[in-house]
RNA sequence: UCCCCGGUAGCUCAAGCGGCAGAGCGGGUGACUGUUAAUCACCAUGUUGGCGGUUCAAGUCCGCCCCGGGGAGCCA
């Protein structure tokens, strides 16, 4: 009886098996007299499996239009490769062509090709290596994120994508209409896609005990960088009884659960990764798991800032109250600690409305998480939960108290010290590639100017 | 949004001072008894991002626009 299986499955066979039948795409074939090569890739791994066909078990034609890019259908026996460059091989009985790609117009070529051209044939490059590894790894940490709440009595929830209200001011909005009207009618009132689940998880976790969201956010800011995106991911965690060290320690758990996870789970890929984009990718990605993070309050960041500012020459000086510049997060992460730092305790003015004012008066129960490489990735807080204090940062900060009520009502009800964070999953995903464009851990990326797929 | 760099064959790039637009790879055809970035021989590749201008002559100089990349701001 004929067994389908995937490639990956194949390739950890350890004896001769008759009858297989595998399908993938064709990445090469090299010709001799009477037989050719043909490595297939069905997207299970990295690596290819090679199939060698007689040409006398094809018809002339279909053998012609088994060419790079082609899918295919083959069933032989696996038996052991007489090469060197791989163990197994299908000595192939049958091959059926299922779809055929014209070779001068299939754009992909076994070569390398640039990122910025792979970007312009998005829905076609996670045939490649580097892409259809990206997705792979993303898919693996999307998992382990699940695993690392599910295990630690989290509930994943469900928070609205629609929203009314910007949150925390945390950028610009894309503004909901329906089509052919000129206002938001259909609501009554205006209707934005979300820019962070956090006020409703905050309500959730307030019976729920611990929640993590995990779903898309949009920033309508027109960033055009290598680290932005108008559609991203975002983890959101949210925790009853946690204070801001029970969340920096949280966070640093969780980053460290799902490196190391991915780094043993999807070693291959990301030896790729090593190989062709970035040397010390595996060992940045072992120190994370290995080391404590460095923790530092702002003002010892600003500190550690001032006495660099002569030698580095920063373009901003820095300055108590100023916010910590991109700069200024380089040099942190990877000339002063070389490794991932937390910097906490903001100056209140720097932070939204719903973050705990500490017992100075002056700065704000926040941290940031930094990474080497791609900068911040977490941003978090332990949130407010007196009420008294909290109407007051609103009226603060002006904001239309009676559109809060609902948030209010938490600090009303069973107030509690809680905290939460939230993860740039498809940042975590270039820390975790060392790929260096935010367009290129997403499949299909939002960008300004940018709407194709 | 601001600053800088770029756009030439399917891809990656080259073309002093403005003077016949080229190479490698990929593709096609053929050769080769086990290849693996296969090898060897031969063949074809073009609105030089778009529009306008200067000039006997523009890939090259000027203006505007479009697209891509890097940096900054904002952030995750």
């Amino acid at each position: 009886m004929k067994q389908k299986q995937t490639v990956r499955e194949i390739l950890k066979q350890d004896r001769e098996i008759l009858d297989l039948e595998v399908c993938g795409w064709v990445r090469t074939r090299r010709d001799s007299k009477g037989f050719s090569f043909v490595e297939i890739n069905d997207g299970s791994c990295l690596q290819n499996l090679q199939l060698v066909i007689d040409h006398t078990r094809l018809d002339k034609n279909q053998l012609k239009k088994i060419t790079l890019g082609s899918s295919i259908k083959a069933v032989g026996d696996l038996v052991l490769s007489i090469g060197s460059k791989q163990k197994w091989e299908l000595q192939c009985k049958k091959v059926y062509l299922l779809g055929e790609a014209d070779p001068e117009k299939y754009p992909l070529q076994k070569k390398r090709h640039s990122d910025e051209f792979l970007r312009k044939i998005a829905h076609l490059r996670v045939r490649t290596n580097k892409y259809s590894a990206i997705n792979r790894i993303r898919s693996k940490a999307a998992f382990f994120i699940h695993k690392f709440f599910q295990e630690r009595d989290f509930h994943y929830i469900h928070t609205p994508i629609i929203t009314s209200s910007d949150c925390e001011g945390a950028g610009e909005l894309f503004q909901l209409i329906k089509r052919g009207e000129k206002e938001t009618k259909f609501f009554s009132k205006n209707a934005y896609l979300t820019v962070s689940g956090q006020l409703a998880a905050e309500a959730l976790c307030m019976g729920l005990g611990r929640v993590y969201t995990f779903g898309p956010t949009f920033r309508a800011e027109d960033s055009n960088t290598p680290r932005h995106a108008a559609e991203f991911w975002m983890v959101e965690p949210e925790m009853a009884f946690f204070d801001l060290n029970d969340n920096i320690d949280l966070a640093e758990e969780f980053i460290k659960f799902v490196t190391k996870n991915v780094l043993e789970t999807c070693r291959e890929d990301i030896e790729l990764f090593r190989r062709f984009v970035d040397k010390e990718l595996i060992g940045r990605l072992e120190k994370v798991v290995k080391d404590p993070f460095v923790r530092i309050e702002y003002s010892e960041a600003i500190e550690i800032l001032k006495s660099a500012h002569k030698k580095e020459n920063f373009e901003f000086e820095p300055i108590w109250g100023d916010d910590i510049h991109t700069e200024h997060e380089k040099y942190l992460c990877e000339k002063q600690f070389k490794g991932p730092v937390v910097v906490y305790n903001y100056p209140r003015t720097l932070k939204p409305f719903y973050m705990r004012v500490n017992d100075d008066n002056n700065t704000v129960a926040a941290m940031d998480i930094l990474l080497p490489k791609v900068g911040e990735v977490v941003g978090g807080s332990q949130r407010e939960e007196r009420l008294n204090v909290l109407i007051e940062n609103m009226q603060k900060k002006n904001m239309d108290i009676e559109e809060y009520e609902w948030y209010i009502d938490l600090r009303r009800y069973g107030s509690v010290v809680h905290s939460g964070f939230g993860l740039g999953f498809d940042r975590f995903v270039m820390f975790l590639c060392a790929v260096s464009n935010i367009r290129d851990a997403i499949p299909f990326p939002r960008t300004p100017g940018t709407l194709s797929y």
